[in-house]
RNA sequence: GGCAGCGUAGCUCAGAGGUUAGAGCAACCGGCUCAUAAUCGGUAGGUCGUUGGUUCGAUUCCAACCGCUGCUACCA
């Protein structure tokens, strides 16, 4: 309905979870429920959103727990991509498409990406040494081995960094190595691999990252830095047989492309089969090579090199292909001052949320307290808090008592309004006003002061209803209190609206129960002025108070 | 060790070179009763991590230090 003539089209990338474990809440606040505000936003202003994601297959941590429990790695997979798949559909992250990086598409995408890269000379060829476990027959990862550190004695270092002095190591260093697979002395031996040039693109890089406006600036002056430090090749290939395989034949079998050099190629390989789901196999085209399109990456503080250096990198390197417009990588969510964990509290997992929680209140929590400058702390107490103080009794009670007095005085329709005082106008002007700001914020990436701003005015209507006492003047004066309501529904339905990417489920029953047809996302971002006399239908309370104590006895009794 | 971000009211967080530093919650006082004992108004509460420096003026800029977090290139 707003869709404007010229949609502007958004490209939303969301950081690929690795399917070797359930998700907690902190992967919500960092990058999921992020990127989803600010997708749906944008599809109701009307543009043509393409977000896109799904699960990393390869990597080391799928590995490691199939080893661990003596099963494959793909039985892993199959056990926590739909689990993903849960959480999406049951939170309301709305992914056009949430794949993996197991399909022939991406392996067929990363295979054309690298023959291109190699092409131009950006990948060659080159040997390292590697510890190299002769009873496993495999190479190892630093990680995988363990050894005195040369630096403060501790006798469980790790070959990239000692866990106790935080001194970061290579692992010849170690004094008296040993394999964590099978605890026996590994030995160095010559590996070949390919490298991509990532030194080439040092000076493209700076200027870029240097000229890039509104972003964040833990990410910019981060990734500035580490560019001014000098960039070194890296090897994109690995000794494993997990991962996709090297399109060229050079290198001998036990060799797969780095998670990372095609994990972030699958930002591309979803658009590419998000496009031949809908018949139309060309259409990623206009989100990856019109100049025009956006593209905008939502992940977690942790992977920013890999997303304003490598992977643009690699975008310079193959040319074509729009780089990212803005990365607004998240801190971290602590829990009670704690890194998220996967094994207690509020760290748990997603799920186990779902199962007591509204979707809406799990998001309200998360998204009032992202962490978008620094770490942000969060617990249960917290998020229950807001739910009962702010979403429930500002929100929820805004919205119950209008459409009760409503149903109550005016047979459930939409009173038809008097003349404007001061107060009525400054509140139907705020209706306007609030949509503007609260778009301005998501636009900007500021996704909590667009939250902010939108229970703000509803805070007004309250104040507003205060001043007013429609309740009273309904004794009196009818056309008054017409009035009066009919200037808070407009509050109402505004509100709904600049709730939605936040509160897609409540907002979806409200445009129900200010008796409007079709869906709300087909109306845009504005406020549909409300037709006086519209039948209004019968309302439910939004939002449901907790009583964390109660909950906690059924929960312990159970 | 190096780099980056952060350190602001009891709690969770905003903010900005300059009139009396903000919000929500908690506390206290008062109003209202339409509403999920929800709401509205008001009061109180901070030497803005520490120490120096620049400036007419800094909590905001700079330096050092302390603390937290992340990264430090084979964890991704």
């Amino acid at each position: 309905m707003t869709a404007s003539t010229n949609p502007r089209r958004i490209l939303v990338a969301v950081a690929w979870p690795y399917a070797n474990g359930s998700l907690h809440l902190g992967h919500m606040a960092g990058a999921y429920l992020p990127a989803d505000i600010f997708a749906r936003y944008h599809r109701l202003a009307g543009n043509d959103v393409l977000m896109v994601s799904g699960s990393d297959q390869h990597g080391t941590p799928v590995t490691v727990r199939a080893d661990n429990e003596g099963r494959t790695a793909q039985d892993v997979v199959d056990q926590f991509h739909p689990e993903f798949l849960r959480y999406w559909s049951e939170l309301g992250i709305s992914f056009d498409l949430f794949t993996t990086t197991g399909t022939k598409n991406h392996e067929a995408v990363v295979h054309e990406m690298f023959l291109a890269l190699l092409k131009k000379g950006y990948i060659y060829k080159g040997t390292t040494q590697q510890f190299f476990d002769t009873e496993a027959g495999r190479f190892l990862p630093d990680r995988y081995v363990e050894g005195t550190c040369p630096n403060c004695g501790y006798e469980k270092a790790r070959g990239d960094q000692c866990d106790n002095c935080g001194r970061t190591l290579d692992p010849e260093q170690l004094l008296n190595p040993k394999s964590k697979l099978t605890g026996a002395t590994p030995e160095m031996r010559d590996t070949e691999h390919f490298f991509f040039k990532l030194s080439a693109f040092g000076p493209q890089l700076l200027e870029w990252l240097k000229s890039r406006e509104g972003w964040r600036k833990h990410v910019q002056n981060y990734s500035i830095g580490w560019v001014e430090e000098g960039l070194h090749d890296r090897a994109i290939t690995r000794d494993l047989e997990w991962g996709i395989s090297i399109p060229v034949e050079d290198l001998g079998p036990g060799k797969r492309i780095y998670v990372w050099f095609e994990a972030f190629i699958g930002y591309l390989s979803a658009a590419k089969e998000w496009s031949e789901q809908q018949g139309d196999p060309e259409a990623w085209r206009k989100w990856w090579e019109d100049a025009a399109a956006e593209t905008y990456y939502f992940i977690g503080k942790d992977n920013i090199f890999f997303h304003t250096i490598f992977w643009p990198a690699v975008l310079m390197g193959y040319e074509g292909l729009n780089l990212p417009t803005n990365v607004p990588a998240n801190q971290y969510v602590t829990f009670k001052g704690e890194k998220a964990s996967k094994s207690e509290g509020i760290g748990d997992s997603v799920l186990s949320y779902l199962e007591r929680y509204q979707p809406d209140m799990i998001r309200y929590g998360l998204a009032a307290n992202l962490p978008e400058t620094s770490d942000t702390d969060m617990t249960e107490a917290e998020m229950v808090r807001r739910n009962n103080d702010e979403l429930v009794a500002t929100w929820g009670n805004l919205v119950n008592r209008v459409l009760a007095m409503t149903a109550k005085n005016f047979d459930g329709r939409v009173p038809t309004p008097g003349a404007l005082d001061d107060a009525d106008q400054r509140i139907i002007d705020g209706a306007t006003k609030v949509l503007a700001e609260v778009a301005a914020h998501i636009e900007s990436a500021h996704l909590k002061a667009g939250l902010a701003s939108a229970m703000s005015f509803a805070q007004e209507a309250n104040a507003y209803l205060s001043e007013k006492e429609p309740w009273k003047t309904a004794k009196t004066d009818l056309e008054r209190t017409g009035t009066t309501l009919f200037v808070a529904l407009t509050a109402i339905n505004a509100l709904k609206v600049a709730f939605y990417p936040y509160l897609p489920f409540a907002s979806a029953n409200i445009h129900t129960y200010l008796g409007a047809n079709g869906v709300l996302q087909d109306f845009g971002w504005d406020a549909t002025p409300l037709e006086p006399g519209t039948a209004l239908r019968e309302a439910a309370p939004l939002f449901r108070k907790i009583d964390l104590e109660a909950e906690g006895a059924a929960r312990a009794s159970a």
